[in-house]
DNA sequence: AGGCACTCGTGCACACGTTCACAAAGCCAG
DNA sequence: CTGGCTTTGTGAACGTGTGCACGAGTGCCT
C-alpha cells in the first residue's frame, strides 16, 4: 500500500494556517518561483520558519533537505490534504447586504467555490439577479443541494433568522456551515460550524486601543521594526 | 486606591469569548433576566460553564456565589473591559463589493463603530453614496482620520491594493486594522492587526468534508445529539 | 571522493488554554 | 441560628500549540 494513508490527524492550528501557504505558494508559482525554504515561506506567511516545518511535516515528507520545497508539488500536496482538488459548489443563505456582497464577489468561484444557489425567505428579493445568480425561494434549498450536491452552506441572514436558516440547511443535507449571524447556532454534532463575526473583531480590537489608552505610561510610540501579521 | 486596578492582563482566549458573552447578556437583559448562572451563561453561549467562570474572573468577582452574575452590572463590566463605554469611530478604504455591504449594514454603528468615512482609489467610485455616506478619494483619508479621530482601520481592498492601503492608514495614524483581504499584511510592530479571510474559512470546512469523505468507514450518520457551536 | 554549507524533520521544554473538582461563600427554610 | 442547598472562584491536572536546537540528509565545490 502507499507509505501511509491519510490517517493522521492534522491540528486544527495547522489546518487553518494550510490555506494560507497554499494561496502565498500559488503565488510564489505564478512568478516562476520553483523552490522555497521553510524560511522563505514563513517571512511571507509572517510565521516561525520551524512552525511551518512542522506544519509541512504532518502532510508527509515533502521537502529536500539542503534545498526546501519544490513550490508546485507542495501545492499539490496541500490542495489534496485540504479536499481542493474538487469543486466544493456551496448555497448562500440570505440576500442581504452581506448575501448579495458575497455573491458578487467572483473569488468565490475562483477558488474551487462555485455559488451554488442564493435563496431568501422574502419573496420581494426572489427572482432578482445577483452575480450571474437568480435568488431562489428558501423552499427550494432542498432541491438545490440535492441536485448540486451541495454540502457547505452559508448563513448570511439576520441574527433572528440564523437558527431557522441553520436547520433548513441541516435538514437539506448540508454539513458543513460558514455563519455570518451574530448567533451561536445550534446544530447536530455532526456538523461542522465555522463563524465569521464582525463585531467581535472589532471588538477584541477595542478591547486593545481601551488598553492602550488606559493604561501604560510606555505608551507604543516607536514607529518601526515591521512584523508581518496575519 | 482600587482594590485591583486594571493592570491585570487578559488572555486573548478570554477576549475572543467575551463579545459573545456580552451579546449573550444584552439578549438576556432586553428579555427582562435579571441574573444568570455560569452553567446558563455556558450554555448560551455554547462552551463549558467553568471556562466562563474562569473568563468572567479575569474581569474581578462580580459574581455572587448560589445566585450567579447579576447581568446588568455584568454587562457594564464587560463593556468597560472591551473599551465599548464610547464610540470606536471606523474608516472603510474600499467600495467594492464588500466595502459597499459594510457601509450599508447598519450593524456596525448600532454596536458602536460608526462609520466615519469610506474612500477608494477610483474616481468613478468617489462622489457615490453608500448607506449614508459619501464615497471620498483615498487621498482625503489622513483627514478623516485626523478630524474624526479615527483608530481602526478596515481594508476592504482587492489582495493586490491592500499592502498600500495598510501603509496608508497606518502613516494617517490608525492603529488598529481589520483586514479582509487575503494578504499577510506588512505594519510597524505597535499596529494591532485582525484578519477576515472567507477563503480561508472555505477551505477549512473543505478539509473538513474531504476527511469525512475520504477516511472514516463509521461515516458519522448519527443525526442527533445537539450540540452549540461557535 | 571528501568536505562543507545548507535546510529539513523532530525531540524536547515551555507557554497557553481547557476542564475537573472542591472549598468558600451566600441564601433560605424552619 | 443552624443546616442544607446552590453556585462561584480557583488550584491543579491535562491537553494542545509553539519555538528552540540539533541530528540527519542533500547538493555543490574542489
Amino acid at each position: 500500500m502507499a507509505p501511509d494513508r491519510n490517517r493522521r490527524r492534522i491540528p486544527d492550528a495547522t489546518v487553518s494556517r494550510l490555506p494560507v501557504y497554499l494561496r502565498i505558494l500559488g503565488e510564489q508559482a505564478d512568478e516562476g518561483v520553483e523552490s522555497i525554504s521553510s524560511e522563505g515561506l514563513a517571512e511571507l506567511a509572517g510565521v516561525n520558519a520551524a512552525k511551518v516545518r512542522k506544519d509541512l511535516s504532518y502532510l508527509g515528507s515533502y521537502g529536500t533537505r539542503g534545498v526546501g520545497y519544490e513550490v508546485a508539488y507542495l501545492v499539490y500536496q496541500i490542495r489534496r490534504e485540504l479536499g481542493l482538488t474538487h469543486d466544493w459548489p456551496v448555497v448562500i443563505v440570505g440576500a442581504g447586504n452581506l448575501g448579495q456582497a458575497l455573491a458578487g464577489y467572483g473569488g468565490f468561484g475562483e477558488r474551487g467555490f462555485p455559488v451554488a444557489g442564493i435563496v431568501d425567505i422574502d419573496d420581494a428579493k426572489v427572482g432578482t439577479v445577483l452575480g450571474g445568480t437568480r435568488v431562489r425561494h428558501i423552499d427550494e434549498l432542498p432541491q438545490i443541494v440535492a441536485t448540486r450536491r451541495v454540502n457547505i452552506g452559508v448563513v448570511a441572514t439576520p441574527g433572528a433568522a440564523a437558527q431557522d436558516a441553520a436547520d433548513r440547511l441541516v435538514k437539506a443535507g448540508v454539513t458543513s456551515i460558514l455563519n455570518f449571524a451574530p448567533v451561536v447556532l445550534s446544530v447536530p454534532r455532526a456538523i461542522e460550524v465555522r463563524k465569521v463575526d464582525l463585531a467581535v473583531e472589532l471588538q477584541i480590537l477595542s478591547y486593545h486601543e481601551q488598553r492602550r489608552a488606559g493604561g501604560a505610561i510606555h505608551a507604543v510610540q516607536n514607529g518601526n521594526g515591521r512584523s508581518a501579521s496575519a
